[in-house]
DNA sequence: AACCAGAACAACCGCCCTATG
DNA sequence: ACATAGGGCGGTTGTTCTGGT
């Protein structure tokens, strides 16, 4: 026999609290604490059922609950902290104290998990998308901006906007960058992968330099991630150093809080000359790599507090969009030799 | 001003786990 | 061992808000 639903009993109040109600519960609770919530509706004179009366007294009416909006901390904090152990909403929620798993979630769904699949992540894996089409209209998108630029400096005679081409070269390049950002991890000796050059543009941006890595670099790169003959997928090769990314759920959120607590240490576990060689990952890519990522967030949001870009998000579309003519062409080439049967 | 669509958020539902008798 | 209560959790729904036309 299973649990009978907790409000099976009719004429219980739905819907939403009035101030009344609310104003009944919190004085319940603040003269007798919460004791059983089965019980807590009719001695607050509430015609609620106990699991509503719980559910508001989490989640709205708790005195510790931070109301307002999320900080960029704690957008990057929750992205992190998903990457690692999944939608394990009251988890997350240990770790950003005055805001609840309800809350949490609400934001990821409308929110956070919008702005991964814009920058063409994966918010379930937090791996580039390796849905080819999605790259292949990125790169249309960005070939049909590039037609256009002479009539106007925001539109093209297709009508196409130039936030929309920013956002597409900034998902293009976002699944580039990420696919060199893990192979880097366990492909030391490439030599197509160690140079400066290729591995961190926003470092030349940042030193003020703003200069492109070399078209020729970056498809030398592309070619040794993806051998001849491999036709998965551009973004199919991605591998990782060792088999923690098949670990189970279980397994990962025991490690959670290690992985954590290095974050907020911990830097000297990776060699510094190392870190100067990561890209700037927007989020964590697996549970491997979290602590890096996390890291490099720290190390660039450092190094940026001295530059105008006041978060990574705004430096990488700023490096995106902060280009020239050229750049247009530039983008073009890259493109034309990476697929060059889409055109 | 009215209408509509999409976003945001609060609340509910159903399942699960644990404690207890 | 079993039934049941209590509570937690994640997914989903429904309502309200907001911005655009």
């Amino acid at each position: 026999m299973g649990r009978p639903p907790c409000c099976n009993e009719s004429g219980v109040k739905k819907g939403p609290w009035t101030p009344e109600e609310d104003e009944k519960l919190m004085d319940y609770i603040s003269k007798h604490g919460r004791g059983t919530w089965r019980t807590l509706p009719k001695h607050a004179g509430l015609n609620r059922c106990g699991k509503s009366c719980r559910l508001r007294w989490e989640n709205y009416l708790r005195p510790d609950i931070k109301r307002g909006k999320f900080t960029e901390e704690e957008e990057q904090l929750i992205i992190n902290l998903h990457s690692v152990i999944g939608n394990k909403w009251a988890k997350i929620a240990t770790h950003l104290p005055g805001r609840t798993d309800n809350e949490i979630k609400n934001y990821w769904n409308t929110n956070l998990r919008k702005k991964l699949l814009q920058m063409g992540i994966d918010p379930e894996t937090h791996k580039p998308r390796t849905d080819f089409n999605h790259l292949l209209n990125l790169s249309q998108l960005l070939g049909l901006s590039n037609l256009g630029t002479s009539t106007s400096p925001w539109t093209n005679p297709l009508g196409l906007q130039a936030d929309v081409t920013q956002i597409a070269k900034l998902q293009l390049l976002q699944n580039m960058l990420q696919l060199f950002n893990g192979t880097s991890l366990v492909n030391i000796g490439n030599p197509y992968l160690l140079g400066n050059q290729i591995l961190n543009p926003l470092d030349t941006f940042l030193n003020g330099t703003n200069i492109l890595p070399d078209k020729d670099s970056i498809l030398r790169g592309l070619e040794y991630a993806n051998p001849v003959g491999n036709n998965s997928g551009l973004f199919l090769s991605q591998t990782y150093s060792d088999s923690s990314v098949f670990k189970s759920r279980t397994e990962k959120e025991n490690e959670t809080n290690q992985e954590f607590l290095g974050y907020n240490q911990s830097i000297s576990t990776f060699p510094e000359n190392q870190a100067e060689n990561l890209l700037p990952a927007l989020v964590a890519s697996g549970p491997r790599s979290s602590t890096f990522n996390q890291m490099d967030f720290n190390y660039n949001a450092a190094r940026m507090s001295t530059q105008s870009p006041s978060t990574t998000f705004e430096a990488w579309e700023k490096f995106l969009i902060d280009d020239d003519e050229s750049s247009g062409s530039y983008w073009k080439e890259i493109l034309d030799l990476t697929y060059p049967l889409s055109w």
